[in-house]
DNA sequence: GCCAACGTTGGC
DNA sequence: GCCAACGTTGGC
């Protein structure tokens, strides 16, 4: 199994969206990088859940995979601001996975605790100048961060 | 293939 | 609102 770290607005959708619709299809991921996590992604692993753009900013609960390779339908929509014209149906370009909520944390582990819990090194949502909306965490840092939020 | 311009992300 | 970082676009 393995861990990753999935970046999102609040505003537009927080753990709290994800704890109303229980599932979702992680839609609008438009980076090849990430996408290409997103597709090495299988089902059972856990991804922790992070607000950007918001205070508090932090990983604010816990999402699992429960279905891998799934092709972003928005890139489809015209009326989509993920829409991509250059994508068609025989050959997508975006792929992503569902997700299931799992928990929202009593208190969000906030970026400064990050910082004062691990480095760069440990965590890649800490490296600077990193903007990847999905991103992997060594087994090591997962552990750390589940036994953190108790 | 290079690279300047541009747009976006995201912390502050 | 600012701005550093950085990915993408498009002219050449």
């Amino acid at each position: 199994m393995n861990y990753w770290l999935i970046k999102s607005e609040p505003d537009v959708f927080g753990i709290e969206h994800l704890q109303r619709h229980h599932e979702t299809v992680w839609d609008g991921v438009r980076n090849y990088q990430a996408r290409n996590y997103l597709q090495s992604a299988r089902v059972g692993d856990v991804m922790f859940f992070y607000h950007s753009n918001i205070d508090p900013i932090g990983i604010a609960g816990l999402c699992k995979v429960v279905e891998g390779n799934v092709v972003d339908p928005s890139q489809f929509d015209p009326k989509s601001k993920y829409f991509d014209p250059k994508s068609s149906r025989a050959a997508p370009r975006w792929w992503t996975v569902r997700v299931q909520f799992v928990e929202k944390f009593a208190q969000v582990i906030t970026l400064e605790a990050l910082r004062q819990h691990f480095t760069p090194d440990d965590l890649v949502v800490l490296r600077k100048g990193n903007r990847l909306s999905v991103m992997p965490v060594g087994e090591d840092a997962a552990l750390r961060l589940l036994a953190m939020e108790r």
